[in-house]
DNA sequence: TAAAAAATAAACTATTTAGTATATTTTTAC
DNA sequence: GTAAAAATATACTAAATAGTTTATTTTTTA
């Protein structure tokens, strides 16, 4: 079993993480996080040097965990194409996801490109090799005869990942899921028209 | 000629727009504005009401812009292909956008889901209406011979939207604007597809 | 060119948020 | 059961940012 001190800091890792999807790094704050999880300043700062750690170690936590779960609903699909599909569904309901704000790889993203260098680095990171995963995918596909040589992997998995995320974000904004269901259609037509 | 007051009033917002893409609402200050635009706090104060005020004025001016620009660059091409590949080469330099920070309708649209209703309604009117303009051309399209009745509007509108958006994000963090240029061939092609 | 408008300068107050200190209480783990 | 660890309670300090005030100077515009 995990000391209590591990336990206490993994627990305000988590009830943190939603507060920072939803209210971006610059707009969350310390009080906001005590306030939900019940603590008082003295643990929190005895698990935490400050704010900026608190915040670095929040993203690692949400992106860490954004990965598994990912990672996990892939492997149960056994096929390329059932992998991807998998993928795409992730986010198909994007105004419930799973951590309250939407898909924290985004928003950590968007908000970090010109101010935390830090954040963009990591989040960067997860991107990359996310591609990379997710072309490894495909091309295996291909190696195993369920899609077309023709089938551009890098391009088709630039695509998905660019127009899921987006669509996360319009579909968030303008509080609307329906549009979702189409483009995962699509994408799915898309990659079955290169099936053999 | 307008008066002074009004260039002054239009002077902070075109010198606060890049500060508060950049660093988001939360993030951005009146300092920054004020060290930026070399003004002081009594001129400052004499145009907005308070940060809120001139957040909400520069999303505004901000949105505003964008949609005058997009409309300006659509509006030079001639048919509803012409028309859409215009839209779609628009963010094809992510790195270096014509205002700093990337697209603003999307990084207000990711701030403000959560936090601010205000902007966020603005944003998501921007999206709804831009998707409509695009449907519309497309279907103009359809009716002029240009596309095949195939060609679900809706559907395709959303898709590129989502994909170039989501793909200004992701170059963004990567810092690279290679991915784009696949993406942009690939949408491309996909609606060469229904070309008749 | 003179009155009005706009902007400055400088010194404030107010508020929010981050962070510290320490004695005390509670809980844990051996 | 007890010593160590963890968390609390309380009361702070520090820093950053928002906002105000007013007398003065500069600029505009009619």
């Amino acid at each position: 079993m995990r000391t209590k001190a591990e336990r206490t800091k993994q627990f305000i890792l988590e009830t943190a993480a939603p507060i920072f999807n939803q209210k971006g790094i610059s707009g969350a704050n310390i009080d906001d996080v005590l306030a939900a999880s019940r603590l008082t300043k003295g643990c929190l700062y005895g698990h935490f040097e400050g704010k900026d750690d608190l915040a670095l170690q929040v993203v690692e936590y949400m992106l860490n965990t954004n990965g598994e779960k990912m990672l996990l609903t892939i492997s149960q699909a056994k096929t390329a194409k059932a992998k991807v599909f998998a993928f795409l569904d992730f986010y198909k309901d994007p105004l419930n996801t799973y951590l309250k704000g939407g898909c924290p790889v985004f928003n950590m993203a968007v908000e970090s490109d010109d101010n935390f260098p830090a954040v963009r680095e990591k989040t960067a990171g997860v991107i990359r090799r996310g591609q990379e995963l997710f072309v490894a995918i495909l091309n295996q596909g291909i190696k195993d005869g369920e899609f077309s040589k023709k089938l551009d992997a890098a391009v088709y998995a630039f695509k998905a990942v660019a127009a899921v995320e987006g669509a996360v974000v319009m579909c968030r904004s303008m509080n609307t899921a329906k549009p979702m269901a189409g483009l995962l259609k699509s994408l799915k037509a898309e990659l079955e028209s290169y099936t053999i």
